[in-house]
DNA sequence: ATACCTCATGTAATCCATTACATTTATGAA
DNA sequence: TTCATAAATGTAATGGATTACATGAGGTAT
């Protein structure tokens, strides 16, 4: 393999001339220039990024840190993070951590080994010390989920007022009583999306029911098993407040499996708006987070920090979406 | 930053002896290897890969080009290629070419730039020519889609003998009008799928009827307008096939959108058993793919290029499975 | 005691590109 | 013509690790 040492000798300059005509770095005359350039062509050469970025110190890669791939709610933020990467010339890591907090760690290994020129959490596992150490060591930003003390810059939305926002939907539509299929996991994402249904009822003049509410962790069949327990008490539900959309299709497929009519006879509504959200029989009614913009502004940050543009944290708050859809309004069916 | 020149003044000792006890290598005195790590600890130290690998011309970074990871279908084949490759101390880029020429030859630069040791493709975009040009010089693996006449290893399951299959169930259900939603893409899923199917119905004595095939090109959207075409015909068929879950969900719900019953009035079939098959309701009979076990096998058989125990490309098939759900089968309904 | 070998460790070359600094050549002003 | 300055290019140090080869100490066989 050609290094650049032989398209010096090719082109009967110095190294130092090579590496400029590479760089447009400081002025070469044309005619050197091209024969430098004929060189590079003849050898078919290619810079071994392996030297220059150890002298330049920098990977122009990114860490991108999620709990898994599979959940298509990521899908959009990464497509942004790469489109603005790219633009930039920096390439994406993805990695699952499956949530599991010693991976979380192993990964982290990559930025302090130098392959990596910054980190971007999905959904972050170390708590706030630990985040706040990554952050004033290396560029790092916070997406979607984030802790609140750590000294690391956050994109998210307010998911506390997008919450309070659907379940008042549903109270509007008359519904008074209201379940709610949520998480014990205590992502911010979690704690305040029920706080808000707490609130929201409250609000409302509704009493907080701690027997309306089920866990289902973020997974299809816990959210079925605990929306089926709720709907089999006397007292069921007239709808259903689920925290993610794929725990709204566990709760829409546990009242059709308790033969309940959706929404006539229990209104479902679902967060995230995901793809299967509006495939679903009946669409579902959700909140939709502007996904790819939040991939774009975690990479603008995260770039900045690089450039050393970012003196101090910063915590961005985009616009969410209400979309209503046949999970919850009648009116809205065929 | 420490390098390892601090590390070895502080331990007294040369940076050989550092890099020896850092790399298991060659013996060294238990007093010295304890000094070291004692320096090693108290500096932080924690080696610049970009050095060792400059070294040592390789990166333990491997590129999996995919067309997107939004579609679930791909996320199952990650797991086996990152699990494979962090047990052998490999870190994986994930790259979304979004099915585009062009950037999957930029991410190909990659490789050419020694950013990484060696290449999965999930859905080649190049030609066969290409491919092999990238095969004779880098460690490169084909998993699921593959171009038959690329020299590259590849592994997959027998997509004809699978659609085979499964057309021939709704067959022995007793349909003999069978619609089929499939794809104009060129890909060798595709094309087996669509054969297979034409000879299961000719095996059986169907006529093929060209009126009967659909195009949803993959996508929820134009599987679904596909579907409500062929099932406005008068001589609707009583079966649609559909060659993905995402067109299969499309078929379904144009089925109820025409007041049609699935299974009763219409039968689907999908394939890939990506997670939302068992999620839908109906839940979709469809062709499960050993995922998992072909991330893993991909990434062994890149592994052993990679370590040069791999003279001639090989070709690897897995079994897959047909799992008969509601959308087929009358009596399996609750 | 001599020659030879082994083990632990050190010295310095190496991987490849970038870049500070040095050198040469050309240009213009005095 | 001479000196100062700018432009083009070259030389060599640099980034951080690995590793071939060199060295010296200690052990063994004769």
């Amino acid at each position: 393999m050609a290094t650049i040492v032989d398209v010096a000798r090719e082109a009967e300059v110095s190294v130092a001339t090579v590496s400029r005509v590479l760089n447009n770095s400081t002025s070469v005359l044309p005619k050197t220039r091209e024969a430098v350039l004929e060189a590079i062509e003849k050898l078919n050469y290619k810079p071994n990024l392996l030297g220059r970025n150890l002298r330049r110190s920098q990977t122009k890669m990114i860490l991108v840190l999620l709990p898994t791939v599979s959940n298509p709610f990521y899908s959009g933020i990464v497509k942004g993070i790469e489109d603005i990467g790219h633009k930039n010339g920096y390439n994406i890591m993805l990695c699952n951590t499956n949530s599991d907090y010693q991976r979380e760690k192993t990964y982290l290994e990559l930025l302090k080994n130098k392959l990596s020129d910054g980190v971007i959490f999905m959904a972050p596992e170390l708590n706030e010390e630990e985040l706040s150490e990554i952050g004033s060591k290396y560029p790092a930003v916070q997406c979607c989920e984030y802790k609140e003390g750590a000294c690391v810059s956050h994109v998210s939305i307010d998911n506390y007022k997008a919450a309070y926002e659907i379940v008042s939907h549903l109270i509007e539509l008359g519904h008074r009583r209201i379940g709610l299929i949520g998480s014990k996991s205590n992502c911010i994402s979690s704690i305040q999306r029920h706080e808000a249904y707490k609130r929201a009822l409250e609000d409302n003049g509704i009493q907080f029911d701690t027997d309306l509410v089920g866990y289902g962790n973020y997974s299809y069949k816990r959210a079925l098993k605990a929306a089926k327990a709720l709907l089999s008490r006397d007292d069921r539900p007239t709808a259903i407040f689920a925290i993610s959309d794929i725990m709204a299709i566990g709760a829409i497929r546990a009242a059709k499996e308790a033969r309940l009519r959706v929404p006539h006879d229990v209104a479902v509504a679902g967060f995230d708006n995901i793809d299967f959200a509006s495939m679903y029989d009946p669409m579902i009614t959700t909140i939709a987070q502007p996904r790819y913009e939040m991939g774009c502004v975690a990479m603008e940050l995260l770039l900045k920090q690089i450039k050393g543009e970012l003196d101090e944290p910063k915590s961005i708050m985009l616009d969410y979406n209400l979309i209503i859809r046949e999970s919850t309004k009648v009116d809205t069916l065929k």
